[in-house]
DNA sequence: GGTTAGCGTTAGCCATGGGTAACAAGACGG
DNA sequence: CCGTCTTGTTACCCATGGCTAACGCTAACC
């Protein structure tokens, strides 16, 4: 196949729905359906407030922002751009949820897949894979694959970084923004479902024990696993 | 799922990448490697002349077209504008077979569909897709999958629009760029390897037989079907 | 030879997505 | 109460992709 360092490296890639789509997706994500503020979305999506600023009068045009006459209030999703967002997460984890199970990608670069292919599929496309997998419940990472557009929110669980030595807990669910962590967390066996003791947790470096092995985890990389007891 | 008539309908779908890689894989399937005329690409791409004029001198910034001081000369694919299109085709193929195959996607969806995907996806992940299909070595339509970048062109085949009444013809293969015919076509039962035999070619409708069954079909549509005795 | 058609280019216009610089207004800390 | 930080906005600038209008050329066609 075509070994010749990628030839495909030739553009940046910001399509006019990809950047409506990708702003929708970091305002749901960011806020669980509340209204949320334009500098953290800049932040999410390391573009400028300025960039915000502007995507917020299209997005209102659109109809996927409630509209907000008076300035510097938070950004709202309007019904549709919920139900947008909800359809994003929704294509997000079932490719990943394929790209994993089916074509053995690995862990760690299912997201940035997944990332953009979410873009150009569709609604059909999504539920001919949906139906491919069986209707998977969740997906690698440990998130939960949103069929209906229900919210089903739920605050957010505790931290692995934040658990005290001795406690028993289970993985949940891993942050899949954070490649290097997902590679560190999935080779080292924390993944979701798997039942950890944590022996230390006082320094940069943790020691947890998950089945027979004891792995160390940078404190870091610990604070990207949700976890439950 | 989301049923709400499709939300997605938002932007037009021009990313720098994405236009590139359109032109390139034009050129590619216009020429297959000879030079090609401005004029021929802009209609293929349904784009003004004015467009592609724009487009050589990115495409060529690019390193993706063989640089052309003079003007009003054909466009010419440089090795890299060359691999990049075998690239495209690779994987817009091998996208095909795979939603044609693993989802049950209609034959005369599978184009439109594959179209978008193509320009997101890796080399790696087209790797795979591979080999979970099994490295089939034609797509749905009867194309063949190029894995190497050898060209492998050859002739084009006559169409079944053109051959004489009472002869025995194979269908090779079927242009994926005209849904309609795609669906008529497939619905007939007029696929990649039926055999057929033409019984009536005289009227805008020609009567061909297919296994046991003898089809009616429009001429446009069987001038989209190569063939071959 | 003149007319006509097609081709490639240039100039100019629009929309989108992204960026800086700068500013007014509010929140916070001292 | 005064400085400092954060925020959202505005005014510009840049690149891409696409468009129409218009022009010069070449190549047919009569």
């Amino acid at each position: 196949m075509g070994n010749k360092t990628d030839l495909l490296t030739v553009g940046s890639d910001r399509s006019p729905s990809r950047a409506r789509e990708d702003y929708v997706k970091a305002i749901y994500q960011l806020g669980g359906g509340a209204p949320v503020r334009a500098a953290a979305v800049a932040r999410y999506l390391n573009v400028s407030r300025v960039s915000v600023s502007k995507a917020k009068r299209l997005l209102e045009g659109d109809g996927l922002l409630e509209p907000e006459p008076a300035p510097a209030k938070p950004l709202r999703l309007s019904h549709k751009g919920r139900a947008l967002a909800v359809a994003m997460v929704r294509r997000h984890r079932l490719l990943e949820t394929f790209l994993h199970r089916s074509l053995d990608v690995p862990l760690e670069r299912v997201h940035a897949e997944a990332e953009r292919i979410e873009h150009v599929i569709s609604d059909d496309l999504a539920a001919r894979i949906a139906a491919f997998l069986g209707r998977p419940s969740s997906d690698p990472h440990g998130h939960p694959i949103p069929y209906d557009d229900a919210t089903a929110a739920g605050g957010p669980l505790p931290t692995l970084a934040s658990v005290a030595e001795g406690a028993r807990v289970v993985v949940v669910s891993l942050d899949d923004r954070d490649d290097e962590a997902v590679g560190a967390l999935a080779a080292a066996g924390v993944l979701p479902g798997a039942a950890l003791r944590v022996e230390r947790n006082d320094t940069a470096k943790m020691r947890v024990r998950c089945g027979k092995r004891v792995v160390s985890l940078n404190r870091r990389h610990a604070a990207m696993v949700r976890i439950a007891t």
